[in-house]
DNA sequence: ATTCTCACA
DNA sequence: TGTGAGCA
């Protein structure tokens, strides 16, 4: 096995219980819990039916986190998320990661109050 | 001790 | 989104 598919193995896996999530992301669990009810992020489950997070999923909410802090609604962000359906490993989820990092650091994404100035509204409100 | 689901003075 | 109830 490639060191790549071991990391990937180690990214994905589901491990982390929500306590961790919350403390690693800042986020409550009403939070956390609510975008997965968005679609955004696909925990596992125990066999007692815990949530458990894999190093992808908090860096997805942490993604989450500032895409919100930019001014997009969850639609805007699903939508941004899956513009298709979802695959864990093909090049669906690394197109996925770019869309991320790429919207989160380029000012191709305009902020809040860019978007105010210009008479968008988050259509979320 | 923790998390889960559901509901709302 | 918060919060509390009643479980597991």
């Amino acid at each position: 096995m490639s060191v790549m598919a071991a990391e990937e193995d180690l990214r994905t896996r589901h491990i982390l219980p929500i306590s961790t999530v919350m403390s690693l992301t800042a986020l409550t669990a009403r939070q956390i819990r609510y975008y997965e009810a968005q679609g955004l992020v696909q925990p596992g489950r125990t066999a007692g039916q815990h949530r458990v997070y894999s190093l992808r999923d908090v860096d997805v909410l942490l993604a989450i986190k500032s895409q919100l802090a930019d001014g997009f609604s969850i639609a805007d962000i699903r939508n941004l998320m899956h513009p298709r359906h979802q695959a864990e490993n093909s090049d669906e989820a690394v197109r996925q990661m770019l869309r991320d990092e790429l919207l989160q650091q380029s000012r191709f994404a305009p902020d809040a109050e860019m978007r105010q100035g210009f008479g968008f509204r988050r259509s979320g409100e």
